[in-house]
DNA sequence: TTGTTGCTAACACAACTGTGCTAGATAAGC
DNA sequence: GCTTATCTAGCACAGTTGTGTTAGCAACAA
C-alpha cells in the first residue's frame, strides 16, 4: 500500500508539469491522470473534485517555498539574508520557474474564481507577513535607510519582487535572471544602502 | 452596414466583460457570440478564429491605455505628470480594472501560448519604452535622485507598477486602491525626491 | 478461509468546445 | 428591375470536459 500522501503528492506534481508545459487549462483530471499514469478512476479516489486537486497542488508550492525561505541561514550581514530568501522566491532555475509559472496560473484565475479566492487570499497574507519580516530584519540590524515607514516598504518590497517575478516569467533567457536580480538588488541597495550599515 | 471596425470594437468589448465576469477561459466563441447579440456564424464573419478575436480584444486595450496616457498634461511638475501616467494604468475605477483584468489573463496565459508570446511581447517592449520614457522625463526636468542608473530605474518602476496592479486586482476594495497610490507614490518620493527638484 | 478495506480501472452521461459549411437576409451598384 | 457583395443565422462534426457509477483487484484481519 502507497502512502496516501505521497500519492497526492504525486498528483500534485503532475499537475505542476502539465501547467508549466501547457497551462493551468489543460490541466484536466484526464491529463492530470495520463500525466501520472494513473487512470481518472484512481485520480477520483484521492480527488473527488477538481477543485480540491488544483487547490491542494497550488498550496504544496507555497510551503515549498517557504521551506526554503526557512532554510536561509540568517547570521551576518542582514541585506544579503533578505536578497537570499527574495533569491528562493524568483525563477531563477527550472524548478523555481515551475513554481511562479503555476503561482501566476493560479492568480490570474483567482481574480475571477471565488473558489480559488480564499485559498489565495491565504497565501497573499501569509506573503505580507514575510515581506513585513523582512523590512523589520533590516531595521533591527539598522540597515534600513532612516526615515522610511516599515509598513509600507514592505507593501513596495513585495510589489516589486511580484512584478519581477511576472517580467522574469514573461521575459525568458539568461538576462532576463541577470535583470531581476540586478533589480532587486537595486532596490535593497535604495533602501538599506550599504554605508548605513558601517557606522 | 454597420462598420466593421466598429462591429469588431463591439466583439472586442464583450469578449472583456466575459473576462472581468466570468474569466478568459469562459470567452469562447459561443459566449462570446451571446455576450454581443450575435449568432456565431456572425462573430466568425468577424473573426476567423478565435486567437485572431482574443488578440484583437487584448491589442484594444492596450491602445486604450496608451491613448489615455498621451492624453496627460505634461506641463508643470514633471514627478506630478508621472504620477498621473501611472494612475492611468492603475486598475483604480471599473473600466481600468476591466482593462487589468484582461491584461493580467492573457499575461498568464501568454506564458504557455506561443500564439499569444507574440503579442504579449510586442507590448512589453511598448511599456518598457514608456517608462523609459518617465524616467528620462524626471531625469530632464532634474527631478531624478542624482546617481541612480536610468536604465535600471526604469525596469525598477515598471517592475513595480505591475506588481502594483496585481496586488491591486487581488485584493478589491478602497483601502487597496490607496495602498497602490500610496505605494507608487513612495517610490517616486524616494527616486525623485520633493527636494531634488527644489532646488 | 472468508470478509473487509484500500485502491485501481473502465465506461456512461450530459454538457461544452472550435471550426466548417450551407442557406437565407439585407443593402449597394447598375 | 436585377446582380453582386456583405452580412447573418443555424446546424453538423469530432473532440474534450467534469463527474457519477460499477466492477475488479490486491492486501490484510478474523
Amino acid at each position: 500500500m502507497v502512502d496516501a500522501h505521497a500519492r497526492r503528492t504525486e498528483l500534485a506534481e503532475a499537475v505542476w508539469r502539465i501547467v508549466v508545459r501547457d497551462g493551468l487549462e489543460q490541466a484536466s483530471v484526464r491529463n492530470v491522470a495520463r500525466e501520472a499514469g494513473l487512470s481518472m478512476g484512481s485520480l477520483r479516489h484521492y480527488f473527488t473534485t477538481q477543485s480540491e486537486l488544483l487547490g491542494f497542488a497550488l498550496r504544496l508550492v507555497g510551503e515549498r517555498i517557504e521551506e526554503r525561505i526557512r532554510a536561509v541561514d540568517t547570521t551576518g550581514d542582514q541585506r544579503a539574508v533578505v536578497r537570499s530568501m527574495i533569491d528562493e522566491m524568483l525563477p531563477l532555475d527550472r524548478p523555481r520557474r515551475g513554481e511562479c509559472e503555476v503561482w501566476l496560473a493560479f492568480t490570474a484565475r483567482a481574480v475571477v474564481e471565488p473558489t480559488m479566492a480564499g485559498l489565495r487570499k491565504e497565501i497573499d497574507e501569509r506573503l505580507t507577513d514575510a515581506f513585513a519580516a523582512m523590512i523589520r530584519r533590516l531595521a533591527d540590524a539598522g540597515a534600513l535607510r532612516p526615515g522610511l515607514d516599515q509598513k509600507v516598504e514592505a507593501e513596495r518590497l513585495y510589489a516589486l519582487v511580484d512584478g519581477v517575478i511576472l517580467h522574469a516569467l514573461l521575459r525568458p533567457g539568461r538576462t532576463s535572471n541577470a535583470t531581476a536580480k540586478a533589480t532587486v538588488g537595486a532596490h535593497l541597495d535604495q533602501i538599506a544602502p550599504a554605508a548605513a550599515d558601517e557606522r
